[in-house]
DNA sequence: TATTTAGTTAAGTAATTTCTTATTTACTTA
DNA sequence: TAAGTAAATAAGAAATTACTTAACTAAATA
C-alpha cells in the first residue's frame, strides 16, 4: 500500500520531469520564489499553458503554491525532487556508482 | 556546442525514464545482462514493443547491446544515469539537500 | 460599484507516443 | 539448403499530451 503510494509519485515525478519547459521552470524555482505570472513571462506559449505546466509539477509534489492577494507564489519543493531521483538512481545502480559521483561533490 | 550536446541527452534521458516498463527494463538490467528475449519474457506487451523501448533506452545511452549469434544483449550503462540525474539534481536543488541524503547513505 | 489585472478552468485541435500485426533480416541447425 | 528461432523494421490505429482561444473567478483599484 505505501510501496504502491510511492510507485504512483515516482511515475508522476518522471513524467512531470519530462518535458523540457517544466524542467525550466523548476530551474527558475530553484533561484526564487515566482508568481504564476513572473513564470508565464519566461515563456512563448500562453498563460493557461503554463498554468497546466504548473498543475502537473504540483501534482507530482515537486512546487507548491500560495495564494496572497491577487498573486499565485509558487516555490520549489527540493525534497521530492531529491528523494524520488536519488532513489532510483540507488535502486537501478549497483549501490557504488552514486555514492562515488557524490563522494566527488563532497569532496570539492 | 558541449553544452548544447548536454541538454539534448538530459532531454532524451528524461524522455526515456517517463515510462514505466522502459524504468523496469532499466531495473532488470541492474541485476543482469540479458538479451531482448529474455526482457520481452518479463512483459505482457509484445516483442516488437519491447524492441521499441529498448531503442529508446539505448538512443539515450542508458543502455547498450551487443549481437552475439542469434541473441542480442543489452546491458545497463549506470554513468548515463548517475551523471544526468544527479547533474539534474545538484542544478535545481540548492546543492546542500543532494549531499545531506547521499551521506546519510554514505553512514550506513 | 465598475473596470482592470492575475490566474485557472473548459473545450477542442494538433502532435506525439505507444501499442498492434505483418514483414524482413540474420543466425542456427536438421 | 530448408526450416526454425531471435530480433528489428514498417505501417498504421488508439490513446495521451501539449497546445490554442474563450469563458470564468477572485482580488485590487479608480
Amino acid at each position: 500500500m505505501v510501496d504502491d503510494a510511492h510507485l504512483r509519485l515516482m511515475e508522476r515525478v518522471f513524467q512531470a520531469l519530462a518535458s523540457t519547459p517544466r524542467r525550466k521552470i523548476l530551474a527558475y524555482l530553484a533561484h526564487a520564489e515566482l508568481s504564476a505570472g513572473d513564470i508565464a513571462a519566461r515563456f512563448e506559449m500562453s498563460k493557461p499553458a503554463v498554468s497546466q505546466h504548473l498543475s502537473v509539477l504540483e501534482n507530482a509534489g515537486l512546487i507548491a503554491s500560495e495564494k496572497r492577494g491577487q498573486y499565485v507564489f509558487y516555490r520549489l519543493l527540493p525534497d521530492t525532487l531529491a528523494n524520488v531521483l536519488n532513489g532510483y538512481v540507488q535502486e537501478v545502480c549497483p549501490v557504488s556508482r552514486p555514492l562515488k559521483a557524490e563522494s566527488r561533490t563532497i569532496a570539492e
